[in-house]
DNA sequence: CCAAAATACAGGAAAAATCCTATTAAAAAA
DNA sequence: TTTTTTAATAGGATTTTTCCTGTATTTTGG
């Protein structure tokens, strides 16, 4: 069986130590085999490039600098969708996930996967072409419910500005005359935003435009 | 030489993954050997119980559930000292770094540290009792440069509650009321942390709070 | 073209937030 | 024990914020 060809392997992840000894162990199991790894979606778009051959396999890390998961993973399905990707990460955060899965990921697990599952990963992922764990359905089972849905709130150029500045310690006199309009106008977009977010007051908005990403700190 | 007795080494992480892989990248050096892993603290407890010798050196996740690295490594040092502990992280932050080194590790490094150097760090930290990288040195270095020592604001126990619900949608009578003061009181607090703080209103405190970890979103 | 909805803006007023200057009692330092 | 500091509060004044109702002008769907 050992002259069987392996799958073969390439690993995506700027953690240099958590990389190698990943391929390590993953060497070990003799239906696998790591080509080559990358730090970053970039090196990996070059690796692909010199490389003769496309791995099977693409273990993509989602926290890395200058290219991360997100970015690569759409440019994998974009280009190379024969490649299979799987999502590695520490978080198991129900957007970071779906996003993922959304972008073309055939799995998505945490680090702290056991090794085993993480053979059995890469076997189904081979034979059914994915690889959806119980975490990663039950994410998913999640968001298709209803209220998931109904949410996702729109705003209007000028609203999502005052919202935006409204974080800040302007007074709503200082925004009206930034953003060249009255201070009756602003008056009603805040009051218009208090009743769509079901906030009480600006503080409100504050919390609600961090939570939602809408202003960096 | 494979007769001279190996240096043990326990890994506490969390991340089964990334102890089991790094487990056996370790086991590949000829002069380590891995002889336990824990998922935490606590977990690290009840294995050094069990296990007749102690090991050489820990590896220690810092972010764990149950018990986390800061907690580990203050356990660590006051009980079995002669234990030499090295902390492992993703974060290069400037606190999570000294805050370790405080509390008694001999060593700090990333996750993307390369194997060899991985190594390096496992020979010196037998030989010469730690090892502090390029980025542990210079983190310390900057740590004790004048402007280090002189910011660290310090808020009064009350100061701080009132700021965190300050962060709410509270009203600042509700507010007083909850903390069974005065509305009055409450607005000498605010008054004090907007010059402590130098910022303008409520808002500027609620951004201030959630740059500095004083509340979580 | 027309009614309906959306947009920018006003008037007016109550509620909250902000600012400044004191006072009093308790706690800490000298 | 005096002196100094700190903590909790008041009074009173000004801004800001928040709320409600209403209007003129556009924009839009039928």
């Amino acid at each position: 069986m050992s002259s069987k060809k392996k799958h073969t392997i390439a690993i995506v992840d700027d953690h240099l130590l958590f990389a190698s000894s990943l391929e390590r162990l993953i060497n070990s199991f003799p239906e696998f085999e790591v080509i080559f790894h990358a730090r970053h979606g970039l090196e990996l778009q070059k690796a692909l490039e010199q490389h003769g051959s496309l791995p099977d396999i693409v273990l993509l890390d989602i926290n890395m600098p200058v290219m991360d998961g997100f970015e690569t993973v759409k440019w994998l399905t974009e280009n190379k969708e024969e490649i299979k990707v799987l999502a590695l990460s520490v978080e198991d955060d129900e957007k970071t996930v779906l996003k993922m899965i959304r972008e073309g990921a055939k799995g998505y697990f945490l680090k702290d996967i056991h090794p085993d599952d993480l053979k059995l990963a890469l076997v189904e992922v081979i034979s059914k072409g994915y690889y959806y764990s119980e975490m990663v359905t039950s994410t998913m089972v999640e968001s298709l419910k209803p209220e998931n849905k109904v949410q996702k709130i729109r705003f209007k150029e000028n609203e999502l500005t005052f919202l935006q500045l409204a974080c800040s310690e302007m007074t709503y006199k200082q925004i009206a005359d930034v953003m060249h309009l009255s201070p009756k106008t602003i008056d009603g977009y805040r009051q218009e935003l208090f009743n769509k977010l079901h906030v009480k007051n600006r503080v409100g908005l504050v919390i609600y435009a961090l939570k939602n990403g809408l202003i960096e700190l």
